[in-house]
DNA sequence: CTCGGCCCCTGACAAATGTCACGGCCGGAA
DNA sequence: TTCCGGCCGTGACATTTGTCAGGGGCCGAG
């Protein structure tokens, strides 16, 4: 059975340090073999045509493209090679968000190093992996509440400007932004913008840019 | 010269998979072992005294203790016990800090993989580790300039509750929360609370729990 | 078509936030 | 000793935020 052809892996992670140890903790696996490492998202895809792994571990947290959309592109350009994504956070949107753009497994770093092997292997044979604990959390959870605007506004919002700023910087009117600051707020039960904001991130409502 | 006795390892780090990844890592050079790992802060003193490593990698961001202090009550229990510090922020603060504890080297998680086996090895040898571009960062940010009242309220402040909530958990008057907001909003160049707080962050000024 | 949801805008009001000038306290310099 | 400067604390004041009640336009579902 060890002669069968290795398992070929690409691994995307921002910090070169932990993206070469995992290259090591793999590697120390007969069955898997890693033939290329990225450090941004936009390096995913031509890495992937180049190199055609059967397996692609990604972060989320990534310069130049986000794990999410890196997934949907290497999903749409490569649709043999599954995507298991491999997160810092496990932010009850990231999983749904990932799930949807069609990755085949959700591992946060917080799990013992011997399981990810493990995890790509079933990842590798079909399976779906994906921490139940997240998992539950995130049915809980539910999508997101908060409209297309409200999202941007917060988005913007993170910059920490005053309203004015925000309205200029999206071409609205200062009691629109306003509008929907508070709407944004109301739904996320928060009592500040800026708490607002913290909760909307962490369930993962602020993604894409 | 592979005679030698290996060089012991301590290693800290509140995310498993990154834990167990680096361990394989170090575990690639023949003259490193690695005889302990902990997730959390409080548990390197008591398990440096069972293990009597040579040198210690810590993380900043750990529960129960962050790295910083950590570093302290290694440096005291076991004083021939080097430790590297080893963090995903570059902050500046944070390196003031961890040499001032004590540490021999400091690392970001975006150095490449195979310095860090170099860095265990110069930190064990007595020499100091440290990037050059995040010491002159240091050194060009300078100390905080918060007084340690405006420390405190802007930690508190970070939980994102009201002036009232701040001045209730403080033990202080809702004005004198405000004054020392606005002081700290002005020293640091921010236009709102929460920015200050970000540059704060940034600058690793809000350390300390 | 009509309804409902979202988006954009307006304006006004209450509440929270940020600014300021002030006084007390303490430690070091003159 | 007195003076000065930094830090802490306080209250009054202007500004910014958040809320609410509107109104109009657009689009898709029923």
């Amino acid at each position: 059975m060890s002669r069968a052809a290795p398992i070929r892996l690409l691994l995307a992670d921002d910090q070169a340090l932990v993206r070469g140890a995992l290259a090591a903790l793999l590697s120390l696996e007969e069955d898997l073999t890693v033939v290329a490492e990225v450090g941004r998202g936009d390096e995913v895809v031509p890495e992937a045509r180049r190199c055609a792994p059967d397996v692609a571990l990604l972060d989320v947290e990534m310069p130049g493209m986000d794990g999410i959309a890196a997934t949907s592109a290497l999903r749409a350009a490569l649709p043999t090679c599954r995507v298991l994504v491999v997160t810092t956070f496990g932010r009850p949107g990231y999983l749904r968000r990932a799930m949807e753009a069609g990755a085949s497994g959700f591992v946060v770093k917080d799990t013992p190093a011997r399981q990810l092997a493990d995890a790509v292997r079933r990842v590798h044979a079909g399976l779906r992996v994906v921490d139940p604990t997240l998992a539950a959390e995130t049915l809980a959870t539910g999508v997101s509440p908060l409209t297309e605007r409200e999202t941007e506004v917060l988005r913007t919002a993170r910059g920490g400007g005053t309203v004015a700023d925000l309205a200029g910087a999206l071409h609205l009117s200062e009691g629109t932004v306003r509008n929907h600051l508070s709407a944004a707020i109301g739904k996320t039960g928060a009592r500040n913008r800026a708490d607002a904001i913290r909760v909307a991130e962490q369930n993962g409502w602020l993604l894409g840019e």
